[in-house]
RNA sequence: GCGCCCGUAGCUCAUCUGGAUAGAGCACCGGCCUUCUAAGCCGGGGGUAACAGGUUCGAGUCCUGUCGGGCGUACCA
C-alpha cells in the first residue's frame, strides 16, 4: 500500500507539519510512549524521522498500521479505528483518497471519549446499513490497552468509545513531563509571522476598541508563539497626514485660548480635554513669544506625548511591541514615492481627470481606487500598500492584521493593491482578523465614542476601575466578530463577577489546598493514578487532555475567545470535584493520586491563563 | 442600490467548522459552610436557534431568498 504521511494528532488533514508531543532535543522521546503503541506490532516505535531543519522539533511519521508510534490517546484510537476500517473494507484503502476515520468528542459525557461516525458517512458508499457497518468495523478491531472494553454502537450508528482508566490518566504525566510547555504545538515550525494590531492614530488617548484590538491581537500572538511560530508584534504609526495636521491646529487652538486671543476651534478639531492638558503642557515648557505659533513644534510635542501616554497605557495592560513602525518613515525613505513607480510600471494605473489610479477591479475591488489626487498629494491607501509591502519584504511569509470592524471596506482594496504589485505576494496576504465595535452604555445610554466630539471611555480607566487581569479577559472572552455591549456601571460594581475570577480561583483553591497539605510536590510527580475512579476524576482527566488540542484549534482559527470557554469549562470541573470530593483525606494512596490530579489542572489553568495575558494567583 | 459581518433563554454570550437531549453566566425560585477558600457547589423554571425554502442518513452550523441590526461603499484617514 502506499505510505502515507501523517499527522499525530489529526489524520483528516494532509499538511503535515508537525508532530505534538514531547521530544527532547535530539528527537527523542522524553517520554515511555509504548503505551501507546498497538498491542499487536513487533517492531513498533521507531524513532521519528526527524526533518532537515528549520526546526529540532519538527517531525514526520510515515503511517502505516503495522509501524505507529502516537503521542496522544485520540489518535491511537483514531488510528485503531483506521486499521479496523481497512481490515473489514480492504477496498477503501486502495481509493485515491482513503477513508480517514475522524473521532470527535461527545458533548455529552455518557457517550464516551471519543465517538466515531464513520459508519453514518460510509452507508451510502459500501450500500449496507449504518449498525451494520458499525458492527463490522468493532468486530476488526485489534484489541488494544487503550480501551475500557469493546465500543458501544448507539443511536443510528455510531460507535462510542471509553477509554481505559490506565489511558484517561495518562495526560497527568504527560503535563508533568512538559509543565509550562504543556499545550504547546510545532505547527509554526519556527515561521515568522507578524502581528499587526492597534496601530491608532496618535490623536488621543487609547479607548476601549482599541483595547479590545489590544487584547485580541496579543493573545493572538501568544497562541502562535505556542505553536511554533516566530512572532513579531508590530504597531504602525499614522504619524502623517490630515489627521495629524488637525491634531496640530487644535492643540494650536486650545495655545492661543490660553494666551487670550479668542480664534474660533477648527472645523473638525479634536475637542477632548487632553488637548487642553497638551497645550497648557506645550506653553509650560516652551514660552509663548518665541514657538506659540510654531505649528509644526506643536503637531511634535503633540504626538510625543500622545504617543508616551498610548504606550503608558499598553504597559498597563501588560502589551509590548517589537516594532513601532512610523508611516512618516516610509515618506521619508521613498518608499511611497517608489511604490507609486512600482504600480505605475506594472501597468496597473491610469490617469483620469487628473489622478493617478490604480486598477484593483483587476484583482477582486469592486471599484478602481486613487492613489495620486488631482492636487498631487497620495491618498493614504498608497502608503498602506508600501507599508504592507515592508511587511513581506522583511521576510514575513505570513501576516496578521487586525483591525475593528470600521476598516474592513480597506481589505479588498488592500489585497488588491498588493497583487497589483506583481511580487510573488500570496492571494490572500495579509490575513486580516475584524474585531466588532463594542457598544458603551453608561447610566443606561449609549456613550458615543468620539475623538472629536471628546466623548469616550480610555482603556486607562477601565483598567484603573476593573484591573487588567478582568478587562483583558473580558475582551478576549467573546468571538472577536460578534458586535457586544459594554455596560461600564456593571463592569465596574460586579467586577468580581467577571468570569475571570472563577477561574483564577480554580486556582487559588488548588494552591491553597497543597500548601495545607504542606507535602513535597515532586512525590505527587510520580504518584500512583489508579485510585482515580469517580466520575468528577474522569470527567477533569478529560478536560486537561484537551487542552493541546484547543490551543491549537484556537491558533489556527485565530480565536483566542476559545481558550476562555476551555479556561472556563476546565475550572468549572475543579470546582465540582472539589465541592464532591475532600482531596486530603485518610487513605494516603488516594490523597496523593487527588493531590496529583489537582496539582497537574493547577499547571493547565496557569498555561492557559498565561495565553490571555492573566495572572494566575496564588491567593484570592 | 451594492459589498462585508451579525441574528441562539428576559440580558450578555458559547456550541470544538455537519452529529445524538442546543449549553454557561447574570436575573428569578429552592437547597448546601462545626470538615481542604461559599469569588464556590447542587437542583428548578425559562428556546419554533429571526423567518421560509433547499442540500442529506442528520442543519443553529452549508446554499438560496425574505426580514431585522452593524459597518463599509470619498480625489477622508
Amino acid at each position: 500500500m502506499p505510505d502515507r504521511n501523517c499527522r499525530v494528532g489529526l489524520l483528516k488533514h494532509q499538511h503535515w507539519s508537525g508532530v505534538s508531543g514531547i521530544f527532547d532535543r535530539k528527537g527523542a522521546p522524553l517520554l515511555d510512549f509504548s503505551f501507546f503503541v498497538f498491542p499487536r506490532q513487533t517492531k513498533c516505535a521507531p524513532a521519528p524521522v526527524a526533518l532537515a531543519p528549520p526546526s529540532r522539533y519538527n517531525f514526520r511519521l510515515t503511517f502505516e498500521p503495522s509501524m505507529s508510534l502516537f503521542i496522544d490517546n485520540k489518535t491511537a484510537v483514531a488510528a485503531l479505528f483506521q486499521e479496523a476500517l481497512f481490515t473489514a473494507y480492504p477496498a477503501l484503502k486502495d481509493e485515491a483518497q482513503p477513508f480517514l476515520i475522524e473521532l470527535e468528542k461527545p458533548k455529552n459525557p455518557d457517550h464516551g471519549h471519543f465517538a466515531v461516525n464513520s459508519a453514518l458517512q460510509l452507508a451510502r458508499k459500501l450500500g449496507a446499513k449504518p449498525r451494520d457497518i458499525a458492527v463490522t468495523i468493532v468486530a476488526a478491531l485489534p484489541s488494544s490497552e487503550l480501551l475500557a472494553g469493546p465500543p458501544e454502537i448507539a443511536g443510528p450508528g455510531f460507535i462510542n468509545i471509553r477509554l481505559s482508566s490506565k489511558a484517561e490518566s495518562r495526560v497527568v504525566e504527560t503535563i508533568y513531563a512538559a509543565a509550562d510547555d504543556f499545550g504547546r504545538g510545532t505547527e509554526g515550525n519556527g515561521q515568522k509571522v507578524m502581528v499587526e494590531f492597534v496601530s491608532a492614530n496618535p490623536t488621543g488617548p487609547l479607548h476601549v476598541g482599541h483595547g479590545r484590538g489590544a487584547a485580541t491581537g496579543d493573545t493572538i500572538s501568544r497562541l502562535l508563539k505556542a505553536q511554533g511560530w516566530q512572532v513579531s508584534r508590530e504597531f504602525y504609526y499614522n504619524d502623517a497626514g490630515a489627521q495629524i495636521n488637525n491634531l496640530a491646529l487644535s492643540v494650536q487652538a486650545r495655545v492661543r485660548e490660553k494666551s487670550g486671543s479668542d480664534i474660533p476651534f477648527p472645523e473638525g478639531g479634536y475637542r477632548g480635554d487632553y488637548i487642553v492638558e497638551i497645550a497648557e503642557r506645550y506653553l509650560a515648557e516652551f514660552s509663548q513669544d518665541t514657538k506659540g505659533d510654531d505649528l509644526d513644534a506643536m503637531r511634535k510635542f503633540a504626538v510625543a506625548a500622545l504617543r508616551h501616554e498610548q504606550d503608558l497605557d499598553l504597559k498597563a495592560f501588560d502589551v509590548q511591541f517589537d516594532v513601532y513602525y512610523l508611516e512618516s518613515s516610509l515618506y521619508s525613505d521613498g518608499l511611497v514615492e517608489k511604490t507609486i513607480a512600482h504600480l505605475v510600471k506594472t501597468g496597473h494605473t491610469y490617469e483620469l481627470d487628473g489622478a493617478l489610479w490604480l486598477k484593483t477591479t483587476d484583482f477582486g475591488d469592486d471599484k478602481d481606487r486613487v492613489m495620486r489626487k488631482s492636487d498631487g498629494s497620495f491618498t493614504y491607501f498608497v502608503p498602506d500598500i508600501a507599508y504592507h509591502v515592508t511587511k513581506w519584504q522583511r521576510g514575513f511569509t505570513r501576516a496578521i492584521t487586525e483591525l475593528g470592524a470600521d476598516h474592513h471596506g480597506s481589505l479588498a482594496r488592500m489585497h488588491a493593491g498588493l497583487q497589483a504589485m506583481d511580487m510573488g505576494v500570496p492571494k490572500g496576504y495579509p490575513d486580516y482578523v475584524l474585531h466588532q465595535m463594542i457598544t458603551v452604555m453608561r447610566s443606561g445610554n449609549e456613550v458615543k465614542i468620539s475623538k472629536r466630539a471628546g466623548s469616550y471611555v480610555t482603556l486607562r480607566d477601565l483598567i484603573d476601575e476593573v484591573g487588567r487581569d478582568a478587562t483583558r479577559y473580558f475582551f478576549v472572552m467573546r468571538k472577536s466578530d460578534s458586535q457586544l455591549t459594554f455596560d461600564i456601571d456593571l463592569a465596574k460594581s460586579r467586577s468580581e463577577e467577571n468570569p475571570v475570577y472563577y477561574v483564577q480561583y480554580a486556582h487559588a483553591r488548588i494552591c491553597s489546598v497543597l500548601a495545607q497539605w504542606g507535602g513535597d510536590q515532586t512525590v505527587l510527580v510520580s504518584a500512583d493514578l489508579s485510585p482515580l475512579t469517580n466520575k468528577y476524576e474522569s470527567d477533569l482527566l478529560r478536560a486537561l487532555a484537551d487542552f493541546p488540542e484547543t490551543l491549537r484549534t484556537a491558533a489556527r482559527e485565530l480565536a483566542p475567545h476559545l481558550v476562555c470557554v476551555y479556561l472556563g469549562d476546565l475550572a468549572a470541573k475543579l470546582h465540582s470535584y472539589y465541592n464532591a470530593e475532600k482531596f486530603l483525606v485518610e487513605d494516603e494512596k488516594l490523597k496523593l493520586a487527588r493531590l496529583s490530579l489537582i496539582l497537574a489542572t493547577r499547571q493547565v489553568l496557569k498555561n492557559g491563563l498565561s495565553v490571555v495575558g492573566v495572572s494566575a494567583p496564588e491567593k484570592m
